[in-house]
DNA sequence: CCCACATATTGACAGCTATCGATATGTCCG
DNA sequence: CGGACATATCGATAGCTGTCAATATGTGGG
């Protein structure tokens, strides 16, 4: 679904700075509330932490302390937004940081964002 | 309650960069919530946009097209947090943007605090 | 092929919260 | 004082979601 990225093409309006349409305003909060969840972000920082930048499910399962299938959703959650990446390796599921979506909801939150934006500068 | 400073006396670990502990991740999380809400974005960007950085309930309950009491109580909630301040003056209330907050939570989501560089992906 | 194993999906349920109407609190004005 | 007005609080409710047990799907080994 890659609910980070639809937020970019909405251009990730800036919270400070100009008003948020209702829809902008519904995108953005759609995006904060994945990363809004104490195990989520924890599953983040675990698989950002871990050895080699990846993280198997049985690992992250066995150290947030909740069952496989909980964490095997937030998982899920966590990628449809964009924020994790999935990568079947043999039985095993790995799992590594996808950084951009990150990055763009910390723009979204930058009052700094509120000078109008060049549409040329680009990566 | 001054949510958001809390987090910062836990010193506002990075998402991204080492592991958070459980109770670091359940005060980021309750304190992402605050602004993972389409109305409590629009009040933010609503008050932050308006004339002079400051902007009274009446003015927003039109704008957000929200009941009254609705309105009050996501001011409250944000009010709590800290990233709003309330200032009453004589039948009105004011509220304006407390910028630290906001930043406090950028700095949560910033990746560049001490991200493990992906170091040798072997394979 | 079949079994063991890793992960994903499903269905159900409890707890939280956004919202509202009703009401309380507080403030100016005549 | 009394009434109009701005905002806050209260109580109730509906919808969402985090969690789990049960089950399905997929994969490698013997």
């Amino acid at each position: 679904m890659r609910l980070i990225q639809e937020i970019d093409q909405t251009c990730c309006p800036p919270v400070v700075g100009s008003a948020l349409s209702e829809p902008e305003a519904e995108r953005l909060a759609q995006a904060l509330r994945v990363i809004a969840d104490p195990a989520r972000l924890r599953l983040v920082s675990l698989v950002a932490a871990s050895q080699g930048g990846e993280s198997c499910v049985c690992d992250l399962t066995d150290l947030l302390g909740l069952g496989q299938p909980t964490v095997s959703h937030h998982l899920k959650v966590l990628t449809d937004a964009g924020i994790l990446h999935r990568e079947k390796r043999g039985r095993w599921a790995y799992y590594r940081i996808e950084p951009e979506p990150l990055e763009l909801l910390r723009g979204a939150l930058d009052p700094g964002a509120s000078v109008p934006r060049r549409s040329t500068d680009r990566r």
